[in-house]
DNA sequence: GAGATCTGTCATAAG
DNA sequence: AGCTTATGACAGATC
């Protein structure tokens, strides 16, 4: 009863539906949209192809998955960038890739083989060397992957078909491998790397790129089993042509102690390297000063690499030492030499040259201090040498080609003296020895007399120093002098006393020397106020002559209108009883002087208020 | 001899 | 705090 009523009911939904179909046909509505089991099978299409789609995304996924976990986040851009090789053991560095591996094609596809079946394959293929070298082999396919560009897309299956993306058979997987090798073997740039590493080049620049679509083949994963053909140099060239090939500068990376232990172990070592050799950029001058150390290590392949990872592989670049013939040490020693110009105590309008405290101490005795040691020298040739010499030999050795300076000094003083009458410049600016005032013997003397009594007094206490040095060397080194040399309360009140005083006395040249330039300058200025104010005055009297003429010619045009005028009974206005006022508008009026006058008046009245 | 000029020195303020 | 520099003032030498 129960069907017989949930078939009548449904025979009534359907009469229902037809009803309500016949009255959409007329819309336009096909029946298919009411056929539930139409729908169904629609429904279960749709959903076969969302699985499909699924099971192709998770697909794509993985596979991005796995190419994912061969790139480095770059912390600082946050873009993915081929993760170096693995520094850690082989089997961490191979892991990722193993997992994803597995994770994928055995899910996928349930006759793939797993990597360790891969791998126990190639072991069977190849059964003596392969124990060793088979990490390598797949360290290198670990690395080949991540060298590709991070935007990249996964190659096509047909180029990754013999690469660890889904392994063949196992009944197929070793002629597969062996046309890869060939084909391998037979790129002209694997070739190339083959030589270059047989003959054990150091030219790292001519590997191929990691991003060369010959490193991007994971066919060369398998290229060092190639190398198992050739039983001379198979195990050698694996693992550091695989490190060339891959990363050419790593083994240039590492210091020549490890190299050997790192060519040896060279896939084990590659995450580190290839980090590392991202450094290359940036220490290129490491790479290169280690690849020429490299000879004749890479053979070292039995070291243990248990320490290696801890070992530096490069000590930190100093730039300093590294800067060519190290200029930069003597660009910054000079700095230092030249720097202190300004305690010099020379004044500023001194040349350059006259600031420099290495060549103000003598060579610079022209400018300030020439009156006193040139002249004293020049007095007592004899003795004023000698006992220069000796001061010079004494304490200040590195100023010889001044001292030449100051030796020479007197031939130019003799033949000052012999021209007395020479014209006089200001002595702070002829240094004060090229030309000398009509008076400059005595003044000469004087100042021999002053410094003779300095030069007296520093005699009379020993003082093992000259004038000059005392007064113009730096107070550093004047400093250091005077720590050089144990001196006595009276002595070091002396030196400090003719220091005083003969920076004081180049202070007051430059003073009264600025002083003069000032009333020099001040007179200038003054000439030329005066020329401006006469041309001010010239202006102003004829602008007084202008005013005056217009005033005249505005005189006359005014009565010249005025006289135009006419009343009602056509008589002429009175100057005298009208003016013409002009307002604000522009409009002229006639105004009675009876009513200016007394609005003058008015305004005259109230304008003291 | 008086005045002008030059120069060195001192004292002091400022940097 | 010590040093250098700038500057006014003073003194001595010279013309």
């Amino acid at each position: 009863m129960l069907e017989m009523d949930v078939i009548h009911s449904g025979q009534q939904d359907m009469e229902l539906i037809d009803i309500l179909w016949n009255q959409d046909i007329d819309l336009g509505a096909r029946r298919e949209v009411f056929d539930y089991n139409h729908r169904q099978k629609e429904h279960e299409l749709r959903r076969q192809r969302e699985l499909e789609e699924e099971k192709r995304q998770h697909l794509v996924r993985e596979q991005q998955k796995a190419l994912l976990a061969q790139l480095q986040l770059d912390e600082e851009t946050g873009e993915y960038i081929p993760c170096p090789p693995p520094s850690a053991p082989l089997q961490s560095a191979v892991t990722p890739l193993e997992v994803t591996q597995n994770v994928s094609y055995t899910e996928e596809s349930g006759d793939a083989m797993s990597f360790d079946e891969c791998l126990q394959l190639l072991a069977e293929t190849f059964p003596v060397e392969e124990t060793e070298n088979t990490p390598v082999c797949l360290d290198t396919t670990a690395v080949s992957a991540p060298m590709m560009p991070p935007e990249q897309p996964v190659l096509p299956p047909a180029t990754l078909s013999p690469a660890p993306l889904p392994p063949p058979p196992p009944q197929r997987i070793t002629p597969d491998l062996e046309q890869a090798w060939m084909e391998l073997l037979s790129l002209p740039e694997l070739q190339q790397c083959l030589s270059m590493q047989m003959e054990d080049t150091l030219e790292t620049t001519t590997y191929p790129l990691p991003n060369s679509p010959e490193v991007q083949n994971p066919n060369y994963s398998f290229y060092p089993m190639t190398n198992l053909t050739d039983k001379t140099n198979s195990l050698n060239v694996c693992p550091a042509e695989f490190m060339n090939t891959f990363d050419g500068s790593v083994h240039n990376l590492a210091p020549a102690d490890n190299l050997g232990q790192i060519r040896a172990n060279a896939p084990q070592l590659n995450a580190n390297l290839t980090a590392e050799g991202f450094c290359e950029i940036y220490y290129p001058d490491v790479i290169l000063e280690e690849s020429s150390g490299q000879h004749g290590l890479k053979e070292n392949e039995s070291n243990a690499m248990s320490d290696i990872p801890n070992k530096p592989f490069f000590t930190p670049l100093d730039p300093y030492s590294l800067s060519p013939g190290d200029a930069f040490d003597r660009g910054k020693h000079n700095l230092m030499v030249e720097l202190p110009d300004s305690d010099s105590g020379i004044s500023s309008n001194t040349s350059p040259n006259a600031s420099s405290p290495g060549k103000s101490v003598y060579g610079n005795d022209s400018y300030g201090y020439s009156d006193s040691d040139m002249d004293e020298i020049d007095d007592n040739p004899g003795s004023a040498e000698s006992d220069y010499s000796e001061m010079f030999s004494l304490n200040f050795q590195p100023d010889d080609h001044q001292m030449a300076i100051s030796v020479s000094a007197p031939l130019g003083q003799t033949q000052q003296e012999k021209n007395p009458k020479q014209h006089r410049t200001d002595p702070a600016e002829d240094g004060g020895h090229n030309s000398t005032p009509f008076a400059k013997d005595k003044q000469k003397k004087r100042s021999e007399v002053r410094l003779s009594r300095d030069e007296q007094r520093a005699k009379a206490l020993k003082i093992p120093f000259t004038v000059s040095m005392i007064i113009n060397l730096p107070v550093d080194d004047f400093n250091e002098l005077m720590s050089k040399h144990e001196l006595n309360e009276a002595q070091l009140a002396l030196v400090r006393d003719i220091r005083r005083r003969g920076k004081n006395k180049v202070a007051a040249q430059n003073c009264r020397k600025r002083k003069m330039e000032n009333i020099v300058g001040l007179e200038s200025n003054l000439d030329s106020l005066k020329d401006e104010k006469e041309l001010l005055l010239s202006e102003k009297s004829e602008n007084i002559t202008n005013m005056k003429e217009m005033k005249q010619q505005l005189n006359s045009l005014y009565l010249e209108v005025f006289s135009m005028l006419r009343d009602e009974k056509g008589n002429s206005y009175s100057p005298s009883e009208y003016s013409l006022q002009q307002s604000t508008d522009g409009s002229v009026f006639l105004v009675p002087r009876i009513k200016k006058t007394f609005i003058k008046t008015e305004d005259n009245l109230f304008s003291p208020l």
